[in-house]
DNA sequence: CTATAAATGCAATTTATTTGCATTTATAGA
DNA sequence: TCTATAAATGCAAATAAATTGCATTTATAG
């Protein structure tokens, strides 16, 4: 445990904020099974009385705004939230995931078929490249619902 | 003109909607270089007094719901529509889209890389599979201005 | 043409997000 | 270790976004 706090440590300081226990708790929540989680699910999921749902939402726009984070619409009309692995690095977490359309259910593919950076891509002078691919469908335990 | 409105009305009827200028009006919208929108964005740019927001509200959810449209977040808190291609068919206008993280700016990309669900996707028992591929990055523009 | 279920507009409500400000906390430098 | 200061936080209040209820209109099946 230890051990990743550092890692947020020198994430938070390398974006030039500064280190909090509720920064580093919404860090660790994210972090716990690469998450996808609502302002409204990171509020409820700290410790009662951790941070104030003003707060929450200044950590994640602050948190957004350096990068840290990457924001996903599921189709409810809620944007959830998840750490953002560098895409084109090898040790990252970078994965993808499989998403129930209609549970909203997610599962994380650890395969990526996008290894390298496509050619037209890097002709077109993009800079700080990243790229995020989800895959969308319905689960079997829905379609026996259905 | 009336050649796409035609695929509007089928899309419509096929998802059990009722034909409305409003929601034809809504998905011509979208269609026009395959834009990204926000509700904000959509009923604004409707002909003045066209419709209520409160009737963009809920034709978007209804939409989304029949799948009709998709959603996508860029990270600026707003979550914004577009029409929702088959990935997997032949005929469709399925495309990825280059971001910039910036300005927001879209691009279209027409290739795409992914021409069939990987064996390992099928395996895990999901249907209506569906894939969406973005990538990220700061434009040629926003590098300048830095 | 008519009946009916769905769609729309408007007003009002509820929920989500932001802002201002006083207080606390992290951290750079003495 | 102590201190100054700029950033982060909590609370109250304000603003904005999204939803609901209901009366009216509209699309469409028969």
């Amino acid at each position: 445990m230890a051990i990743t706090k550092e890692k947020w440590i020198i994430m938070l300081r390398a974006a030039g904020l500064k280190v909090t226990p509720i920064r580093i708790h919404i860090l660790e929540l994210l972090a716990k099974d690469h998450q996808l989680l609502s302002i409204e699910g990171i509020h409820s999921s700290l410790k009662k009385g951790t941070a104030d749902f003003v707060t929450v939402y200044r950590c994640i726009r602050k948190f957004e705004e350096v990068g840290i984070l990457t924001s996903v619409a599921l189709g409810d009309g809620l944007i959830r939230y998840e750490l953002r692995e560098d895409t084109h690095s090898k040790d990252s977490h970078h994965h993808h995931h499989l998403i129930c359309r209609i549970c909203k259910v997610v599962e994380l593919i650890q395969e990526c078929t996008i290894k390298q950076i496509p050619p037209w891509l890097k002709k077109l002078g993009y800079s700080e490249l990243d790229h995020r691919l989800d895959f969308f469908g319905v689960c079997p335990k829905c379609q026996r619902a259905a």
